[in-house]
Formats: structure tokens, sequence, C-alpha cells
RNA sequence: GCCCUGGUAGUGUAGUGGCCCAUCAUGCGGCCCUGUCGAGGCCGCGACUCGGGUUCAAAUCCCGGCCGGGGCGCCA
């Protein structure tokens, strides 16, 4: 019954066209083809993969009218898929009165056409199909709230008002197809390194550093919070022997920015690992994962990077590391200066991120030793030995823009108190935190990385919300 | 939260006191065209964010509301 039968070749995959018995090898995996089991109720197949068929072969298309070219006898229909924009050709006196209903098709709707492929050199596709039946799935009202090819481009707020239409933009496809294949390398990095995957609750009692940023919800009439990190579940799984563990999660602040790197609901990429000897272990495999992911991007995803005109430069090892200190004496001898406390901000990153790459040559480097004081929040920060006014935090910085921000905890329980104490928090409010500390906690550390923002570095773009389908901003609440 | 800045047809814009019953592009509608691919040609349609104020006169100046954009603090 079924038109396709299914084999798995190595990484390839055949596919038999039972009409004919021939095979088809697809070019792999990699991004657009989904053909690993034969679905036989799904005979439609994708443009792209219309190359493969014979000259003059029977097949059914779809996808979205993007554009028609009415020359009076002759009429092309630019039709959209996820691959690709093909081309179907009306003749009039061939196919008689219904050419005018065809070509009134509103633009954006969804057509579903059955014909024969047609090679020709005349589209960019290199075929053109030559309908026996086109029927519309679904109309598209006009005006259309924004054009998908037009000339003109839309404002962000119309767009994300729109951000379904938008997102029927190529270029605006292309930036989730990356997001997964960035998403696929991080897992890769972490299974090989033998990393557990893990949830942790994002409906929570208290969050890791104070109320101030966090949401609050109702929950079955008591106060809870949006996580705002998964920091305190983390390390109770490493005082509970999951040695090491990452999560890919949501993360939500409550913070009042509004700037193209910050939104109020983004993914948290965060792991932990214990028996570190120092924050440099946690360093180390933080640029390891940097890289691991960054290149399989490049190898699974060439195509997407070029379609974007985007050059992907990974970090060598190893990525610098530039004590705060030191980075302020950088920056004074650059020429800056403060009004208030000296520290590395947003011009500061700036202004760091083209001095290691005019001296250095790399996109990346590390401030590592925070002060204390400037991690005033962070109670579960270690701070040196030698001298406590530092910690031994850091963020990586990938093109002037912090991404990652992480370091070894401090896992001796009175210590950890001492700290907490010094903020006025009341341990009472961390007791199921604090007890993991009591029954033998190893050393420890770990990051988080925002991964919108690894995307949006990755790939030059102005604002953060490119990153995300429908973001969540200070204002922005739908669609 | 602070600072700067903007809101004109479906979309993107020009217009900074009278020359504006508002420019251009795109879109949409109609007509012509059998190889278009930024299709082309001709004709048409469609807008000043809201409320107050100043003025003989307001898209334009002032105040406020609503909704954006950018920067900073902060952060991933």
């Amino acid at each position: 019954m079924s038109s396709f039968y299914v084999i798995l070749v190595l990484s390839h995959v055949i596919t038999i066209h039972q009409k004919t018995g021939r095979f088809i090898i697809l070019d792999s995996l990699k991004g657009f083809y989904r053909y690993a089991f034969n679905w036989e109720f799904m005979k439609r197949i994708y443009s792209e993969d219309v190359k493969l068929l014979e000259d003059g072969e029977q097949c059914r298309v779809a996808g979205w009218l993007q554009e028609v070219r009415n020359l009076g006898g002759i009429a092309f229909l630019k039709v959209r898929d996820r691959t690709g924009v093909f081309q179907v050709v009306l003749v009039k006196k061939e196919i008689g009165e219904s050419f005018d209903d065809l070509v009134n098709i509103p633009r954006e709707s969804v057509i579903d056409i059955e014909g024969r492929k047609q090679e020709t050199d005349q589209t960019d596709m290199g075929f053109e199909i030559l309908p026996s039946s086109v029927s519309v799935s679904g109309y598209a009202e006009k005006p259309l709230p924004l054009g998908v090819v037009d000339k003109v481009d839309a404002d962000m707020d119309t767009r994300f008002d729109n951000r379904f239409m938008d997102l029927r933009k190529k270029e605006k496809l292309l930036i989730f197809q990356v997001r997964s294949l960035l998403l696929d390398g991080v897992r890769d990095f972490f299974r090989k390194e033998g990393f557990i995957e893990v949830n942790t609750p994002k409906v929570v009692a208290a969050g890791a550093e104070g109320g101030a940023t966090l949401f609050k919800v109702d929950y079955y009439g008591k106060k809870a919070y949006l996580a705002q990190s998964p920091q305190l579940f983390k390390q109770m799984l490493m005082g509970a022997g999951l040695e090491r563990i990452y999560e890919i999660a949501p993360a939500y602040r409550a913070e009042d920015f509004d700037t193209v790197r910050h939104t109020s609901e983004f993914i948290s990429l965060d792991f932990e690992m214990s028996y570190i000897d120092s924050s440099n272990d946690v360093m180390n495999m933080t640029a390891y994962l940097v890289e691991h992911s960054m290149r399989y991007v490049m190898e699974e995803g060439e195509r997407f990077l070029e379609a974007l005109g985007v050059e992907v430069v990974p970090p060598e090892h190893p990525v610098r590391k530039i004590p705060h200190s030191q980075c302020i004496e950088i920056l004074e001898d650059m020429g800056k200066t403060w009004e208030d406390e000296k520290s590395v901000d947003t011009q500061g990153e700036k202004m760091l991120g083209r001095y290691v790459k005019e001296n250095y040559d790399s996109d990346f480097f590390f401030i590592t030793e925070f002060p204390t004081h400037l991690k005033k929040n962070t109670f579960y920060a270690m701070r040196k030995d030698y001298d406590p006014s530092l910690t031994t935090y850091f963020d990586l910085e990938y093109k002037g823009q912090e991404l990652v921000s992480g370091g070894q905890r401090e896992h001796r329980y009175d210590v950890l108190l001492a700290q907490m104490k010094e903020l006025d928090l009341d341990p009472n409010d961390f007791e199921s935190y604090l007890r993991t500390f009591r029954y033998g906690m190893p050393p420890h550390g770990g990051i988080g990385l925002g991964l919108e923002r690894f995307i949006q570095q990755l790939l030059d773009l102005d604002n953060i919300r490119e990153t995300i389908l429908f973001p969540r901003d200070t204002s922005r609440l739908e669609p």
C-alpha cells in the first residue's frame, strides 16, 4: 500500500520508491529530512526531495503560495515549503477556466499540488511542477498583516504581534534551525562527558538570590515564585551523588530591564560537577562545551550558516583568563573612567572584547576572580582561601558580552551558613537546601549559560528576541 | 527605575506652523501580456496614536495618556 519503504544504512537513509523500485539516497539527516521511519500516511514530499525524482515523475507537494506571476496566457505559482521555493506552471489554454481561480488564490494560502516534475534550468530548484490538481487547504485573508517576501521590512513590534507570519521568512526559520542544532551539539557534548540531563522545579518557594527578581505565582493559595535559576537544586543534586548534571530549561527574571540582551523568560543552560579541584576545572569544561557545540553547528549546519552569511569561530584552548582586577587595569590603560566604583560594566565589556580580539585574535575570554562585593547576593560562591575579598567566580565573555557565569560553590556547611548570615538571609528559609550540606557534600562547581545570548552572538543578531519564537519581555505577554 | 527617542494607508516611509482634502515604495483592486523569477505596462484604493491646550491656521508647537525603539543600572 505504501509508496515508500525505508531502510537505514549507516547515517544515510535510503528510500525505495515502490512504483519504480528505484533507490533514492537522501543527502543526510542534516536538518531538512525526516525519513527515518516510513510514514506511509505522509504522501506529500518536500520540494527539496523533488529534485531526486526522475524527470516527468508524478509527485505531491504542498506549501504556502508565496506569489503569483500571471503573464496572461501563462502563470507561475511560487510555492514555499520548509526546504525551498518551487514553481508551478499554469498554461491557460491547457487548464481552461480554472486558470482564473488559481491565479486569484490569495498570497500565503496553503495549497496542495499533485503533478509531474519537469526539469528546467529556468528555476533555482532546477525543476517545476506541471500540475494535474491544485487544491487550497487554507485560504489566507487579505491584506496580510505583514509581507513575507515584500520589499519592505516590518518593525519588530509588528513582526512579533504576527510572529507566525514573520517566521515564514526563510531567514527567521534559519535562526531556529541553528538553535536546534546548537542544542543537539550541547547534548552531544554532555553525553560524551558523562553528564546526566535533569529537570528541576520551576515553581519554587524561594529564589537563589533573594526575592527582588522573582515572579510571584499563586500555588494553591500559597505564595510561590517562578525559578530564576536552578542553582540550589543543582547543588542539592551534587549532594545526592549525581556528580555531573546539566539542565536546559526556562529561567524567569522579573528584572525591569529593557535591553537587546535581556528577556524575562530565557533558556538557561546549566551544568554542575563534583570533585573539582578549583574553578579552573569548571572553566575548562565550559570552554570545551562552547567549542564542541559550535563545531557541531559548523559541521551539521553548514548550509544554514552559509544561508545566513555567518562565519562561526569557536574558541581555542586555553581560553584566556583575565582576573577582574587586571581587567580594570586594562580598561584604565584604554582610557576608561568611572563615576563610581571601578568594575567591568557594559561599556567595559565591549572594550575588553575589542582588546582581546585585537591582541589575541579571539572572541572569548574569562573574567576571573570576581570581587566578593560584586557578587554580594551570591552567598553560595566560594571565596579565595588567601583573600576572602575575591571569589572563585568567573564570567565567560563572547564578542564583548557576558555569556556564562559560574564558579566553585561553597560546599562547607559552616562557611556557607556564615556567608548567608552576612546577607541577613534566614537559614530557616533554606533548610531543605542547607540540609544537603550536613550529610556529606563534595566540592563542586558549575555554570549558567544564556542559550539565547549564545545564539545571538553566534549569529551576530541585533536583538536577543530574534532567537526566541515568542519572546517575553517587560511589556510583551502575547502571543 | 533613570536618560534619550519615536508613533502618518495592510506594511515601511517623506513631511518640523499655511505650499498637505498629505510624499514615495510596497501591498490591495481592475485591465493588458505564453517563460516570469525585484516581472513589466496602464488605471484606481488606502493613513496623520488618543485626549486636552496654544494659534487666524496644527501631521507639525505644548501638556497628559496609551503603545513602541535605543542606552544605562543589572544580568544569562
